[in-house]
RNA sequence: GGCCCGUUCGUCUAUCGGUUAGGACAUCUGGUUUUCAACCAGGCAAGAGGGGUUCGACUCCCCUACGGGCUGCCA
């Protein structure tokens, strides 16, 4: 559906870090762009200025360089005023924006009567009904109006790229606030303003924007502009099924790069799951981009775990050639001539890269033997065995098989003690490997 | 309360009325490795409940239950 050109856009408002959630939008409408030579938008959605930060705008910045989802263009909603209350204007020439003086509470108490009387919350559109010189009369009283758009009765209906054919009837909404009281101009209004402005053609985004969508259709059709194509996806929910913002706190994008998690394998999984293809390490975001179809997404709430992370952030770090990780490697203070041999062994046994530090440590301090009491003569006798330094990728073949003759011991009998009294683990490298590493003599 | 969407292996999902209900991830077992990882082979495991429609329903319809979203002078 998505051939030609497409602008897409990603309109975080900046009163918060990025987060899982987030990210998943993001990266949809930024592969769609690509994947169709398109443009992608990063519009800053900050109209609400008490909560909107720079420090969260440079954030969210930062987090989408740190994963590659480069931006065509930039927009900030706070730089576009002037055109919001231009097209208001236009809106209330063509009588579609009517004036209110409800103040919230009476809204609230308005709702509650609703409520209670088993009826939709709907706003009753009062104000609508005032005359002229009821509206005088409530200003004369030191009201201050805040404007509603007119929607038109009837039902809405578009076909969403994820969730089908939707009909929502504007009847079952308020009309919605556009601009309030102190002039600030509300989300629905600058979002529908900007998606033609910019020619959007394509906005996918979460289910939470889906009865939004229904009000944005006719407010952009009543300012003579025709609505993008929708797909909104499913919410995700925690591993559990909890609301997944209950927990943002450690799912913020920050707080995964802090745990180690790769760039490439959060997007791997962000691009997949929900959809019907399978989630695997993507070998780059070409691949991704290859292989993004937002049709294949699933309309029901998506449960995230971020443990699903390792497992790919570990087959991605496994796949590094040395170059890519030399720095990391030399700045732990591993000498260059051992860099390569280095990488060989630790790769296979990590899962972040911040994992390496601690083989790093183990072939340079050594590690606390761990050996059983039947095994403690054995094992003295063997270390007693071991020729001096320096030890090379034969020396563990030779060693081993020097023990062997002296002790009789073969097989899991032979190697195990001595992998254990040597780096203090069960599992390992390939000790011929570890040897040549090992800066000092394991000691009993 | 109203409106919108949803419910298939543990997880993400395929199936567009007739299938031994398929795949991927996870998990388990075996093989290969001195061990781990990787790799190969194999196994376990699913249609929320109830009514219809139909020769036949996971698939279509209705009801119920459950989940998610919206119902702001937030985004």
């Amino acid at each position: 559906m998505t051939q030609r050109p497409t602008v897409t856009r990603f309109a975080p408002s900046p009163t918060g870090y990025i987060h899982v959630g987030n990210l998943r939008t993001a990266l949809m409408n930024y592969m769609i762009a690509r994947k169709t030579g398109g443009t992608f938008i990063l519009r800053l959605d900050d109209t609400d200025q008490e909560r909107s930060k720079q420090e969260y705008a440079d954030g969210i910045m930062t987090d989408l360089d740190w994963l590659g989802l480069h931006w065509d263009r930039v927009e900030k909603q706070s730089l576009r005023m002037d055109r919001y209350h231009e097209a208001a204007d236009g809106l209330r020439a063509a009588a579609r924006f009517y004036e209110c003086f409800e103040t919230p509470v009476e809204l609230d108490l308005k709702r509650k009567k609703q409520l209670n009387m088993g009826k939709p919350p709907v706003y009753d559109r009062a104000s609508y009904r005032l005359d002229d010189d009821a509206r005088a009369a409530m200003r004369a009283e030191g009201r201050e109006g805040y404007w509603r758009f007119l929607l038109d009765q009837q039902r809405i209906e578009w076909a969403d790229g994820i969730l089908g054919d939707i009909s929502i009837d504007a009847a079952s909404v308020s009309d919605p606030v556009l601009i309030r009281a102190d002039g600030q101009v509300l989300y629905t209004f600058a979002s529908s303003v900007d998606d033609i402005d910019m020619g959007v053609t394509f906005i996918v985004r979460g289910a939470d924007h889906v009865t939004n969508t229904a009000t944005q259709i006719q407010i952009m059709q009543a300012m003579g502009g025709t609505p993008p194509n929708f797909a909104h996806h499913s919410l995700l929910t925690g591993a559990g099924g909890e609301e997944l913002s209950k927990r943002l706190g450690t799912l913020s994008l920050r707080d995964l790069r802090a745990r180690g998690v790769e760039p490439l394998a959060l997007l791997s999984l962000m691009a997949r799951l929900g959809s019907s293809k399978p989630v695997e390490l993507a070998a780059s975001m070409q691949d991704l981009i290859d292989g993004f179809d937002v049709g294949s997404f699933g309309a029901a709430p998506t449960k995230f775990d971020a443990e699903d992370l390792f497992p790919l952030t570990r087959a991605h770090v496994q796949s590094l050639p040395l170059p890519a990780v030399a720095d990391k490697i030399k700045a732990l203070g591993v000498p260059d001539a051992l860099a390569e041999g280095f990488w060989a062994v630790a790769k296979a046994n990590i899962t972040v890269l911040d994992d390496l530090s601690k083989w790093w440590e183990l072939l340079r301090d050594g590690a606390t033997p761990l050996v059983a009491d039947e095994d403690r003569d054995f094992v003295k006798t063997a270390f007693d065995m071991l020729p001096p330094q320096p030890w090379s990728h034969a020396t563990w073949g030779e060693w081993t098989a020097a023990v062997k003759e002296a002790t009789g011991r073969k097989g899991g009998a032979l190697f195990r003690p001595l992998r254990r009294a040597i780096t203090g683990l069960d599992a390992g490298p390939e000790m011929a490997d570890v040897l040549p590493l090992l800066q000092k003599r394991p000691q009993l």
